[in-house]
DNA sequence: TTGACAATAAAACAATCGTTTTATACAAAC
DNA sequence: GTTTGTATAAAACGATTGTTTTATTGTCAA
């Protein structure tokens, strides 16, 4: 009772798709608890019994959509990351930097579907349940541990290994707070989040983050 | 209906105050969904109809609990913020940082409260509702034009405001982050979150801000 | 002592929730 | 052509929700 009915997919699968779309849509927009199955399926066009049979249960259909769209979309974001910084030639802080904010602000992606990505997130950042456990080892540490031996690789050789850890926290903490505290940062600064809005924030981000990490001067090194 | 039903209390309030400690626990500890009445006023030890009679409605509960309880704490850590400044002797972009990391990640409260305190923000960031317009405006605005000024009177007096602001912006960005995702933070470094790692956590916090503003040669300013 | 009112309590209310049951349409397999 | 199994649908179930109603205390003023 706990697994899914169907053990795969055979045939038609529009209605397990739309559910899939309208609940990742609805749990973003007002979280888990608020949102009912008659709303998703309401939303979806479909039965009601439709989010049992396809999922088992409501819980089993928020981490498939996890499973099925955020650790998808993470992955592109972190695609984004690298192919950015391998066209980009040798690599230097700043272009670690660089890469990072601008796949996370300026991503492959709708500002819709950003703006989704980050309040799943930053719900289960707030009030972590089973999918963050699945989120955080599937696509937080990858990304990570790829952050870190890209920095190491252009940092001074003797900058010790819990300093650097907290460098890369300290970045991850400007894009994720860039991304799901909008309002705030709408309201400080007094500018809408637009394009060229989005394009200063990088250019902060990686101005304050290279001199955070102390290496301005080794800019131009390998 | 909308309004309370008392206009202000008179004299037995040891339910009230009972109810706002337990409801404020346990929204921060399950969200405001997935609290309900009867478990507030089960833990409070008190009828069910109390939080009705004392307070209208939920709602009203959950506004409440930020207007009696978060706002003060908030008051708090903007004195703390003021108060170990204050005492520093001449103010200095660093001593600006270290006491406003300091307010949060070590001000005047038990573990348990400032793990309270973030977790009820860090909700309202992930999914505003009517209280976090009041929560922004009486507290983070006003701690934010603070810091506005008291940095801008220790910087170089050419800074631009955008970036000044945008600096501020990233301080804050570390100090939440540092605090309400503690479980990434203690993944990614392998620490235990006591009082020895805060303590290096406030030290990097004040070295990469300080690094990122630009101003560690001006460290001696005035 | 009596009346008024604040505070608590018990019980019921109406609505909504997630889930299950049962039934029906439609496709492919034998 | 019958059978089998997937997919959707309608309806009901049992539980829990926030709220209201009604009744019962205790206290202070008249």
């Amino acid at each position: 009772m706990d697994e899914l009915r169907k053990p795969a997919k055979t045939g038609n699968d529009h209605t397990r798709e739309r559910i899939l779309d309208e609940a990742e849509a609805l749990f973003a927009l007002k979280g888990y608890d608020a949102v009912s199955v008659r709303e998703i399926t309401g939303a979806a066009r479909c039965n009601l019994a439709a989010v049992n049979y396809h999922f088992g249960n409501k819980k089993n259909l928020y981490m498939e959509v996890f499973r099925s769209r955020w650790l998808p979309r993470a992955s592109r974001i972190k695609k984004s990351f690298k192919d950015s910084l391998k066209e980009g030639g040798p690599p230097t802080p700043s272009a670690v930097v660089q890469s990072l904010a601008r796949a996370f602000l300026e991503g492959p992606f709708s500002e819709e579907e950003r703006k989704r990505h980050h309040q799943l997130i930053s719900s289960e950042l707030a009030k972590p349940t089973e999918a963050f456990k699945m989120v955080a080892d599937q696509a937080m540490r990858p990304l990570f541990d790829s952050l870190f031996e890209d920095l190491r690789c252009v940092l001074p050789d003797d900058i010790e290994e819990e300093k650097l850890i907290l460098n890369i926290c300290s970045m991850f903490a400007m894009v994720l707070y860039f991304n799901f505290a909008r309002i705030l940062i709408s309201d400080f600064t007094g500018c809408d989040y637009d394009a060229d809005f989005k394009g200063r924030l990088v250019d902060h981000i990686v101005e304050f983050s290279i001199n955070g990490l102390g290496a301005r001067s080794k800019e131009t090194r390998i």
